[in-house]
DNA sequence: AAGCTAATGCAATTGATTTGCATCCCTGTT
DNA sequence: AACAGGGATGCAAATCAATTGCATTAGCTT
């Protein structure tokens, strides 16, 4: 097979987990091995950046369930700390699976016109973070943050 | 009058631009000055901090307008740069009056309780973000950035 | 195999935001 | 000051993401 995830630039985390990692941790929360689980754990298991609910619904190759069943699922797989919810600002949730013990806490460089997603490795604002709790009084600080801007390809589209 | 918004402790910023600045900025993008346009800015005018659709819309003492209207003018005076809107991943979009010349770029620290907010000067160094813009090859490159966290106030609550 | 519950499918609902359309009223013009 | 043109508004309906109520199904424990 080949790169799996054309549509992204970024580099691939070497871990893809084994799907029976993963019901591991389901069972371990007592949670249940159910056949719309496992297809969407698949379907984060090969794409590992950001997937909104409806590409995830989509990539559900073969095995079909309900959207809501999908929506309900990425929320338990969020609460149990599976998959980490990012917001680009365009109205639609996204969702990547986590290496277990990972808080998955990284930044992400989204073009504007084809919404390539190149994953940054670097958080600026961890120092800025705690010098702002001090300042303000503020407990459990945390912060979003996401980069938006014109990929090479699209400036070479617009150029023409 | 007191403080006209008792909910958000940050500073306020000095300048309160008067009404008819503001509508002159309308004449010159060839905008009509209409009455739902007056009240909205006089919203905006007073409370200096993000404000939603609905909140604008309920602050529009006396005047009544249709919601649809207030959704209108808001994306209006975006596009004519004279608000700014910001994003605080709650799926509703707030809004901050724009001081002329001023592109507003700033960030917020929001409770996750009680939704007070607190404007933060610092931003880091726009010089990280020409890094990116340069390893990765984007141009144009933004960021959205915003603290969650629990304010004073909500730790005494808690604690009791 | 039985029973308890979580999980699912389906349809309906919520909430923010947008939009079609007829009407209204700013504005520049006569 | 009246007039015409087009932007702006009100109202209702439509979108879109996401959630929820409810009856049914199906994991999992015993």
């Amino acid at each position: 097979m080949k790169d799996p995830c054309p549509q992204h630039a970024h580099r691939h985390r070497l871990i893809q987990p084994a799907l029976n990692e993963l019901t591991d941790q389901l069972r371990r929360n007592a949670r249940k091995i159910t056949a719309p689980r496992q297809a969407i754990l698949n379907v984060l298991r090969r794409h590992q950046h950001p997937l909104t609910i409806r590409e995830i619904h989509a990539a559900l190759s073969g095995f079909e369930c309900d959207l809501a069943t999908v929506y309900r699922n990425l929320n338990t797989l969020e609460e149990m700390g599976m998959v980490r919810r990012f917001d680009f600002g365009d109205g639609t949730a996204r969702f990547e699976l986590l290496i277990e013990g990972d808080d998955g806490h990284h930044h992400h460089l989204v073009c504007t016109q084809c919404s390539t997603v190149v994953e940054i490795e670097d958080c600026f604002p961890a120092e800025l973070e705690a010098a702002l709790a001090r300042r303000h009084g503020f407990k459990h600080i945390s912060h979003k943050l996401e980069f938006f801007g014109i990929c090479p390809k699209c400036q070479e589209r617009g150029r023409s």
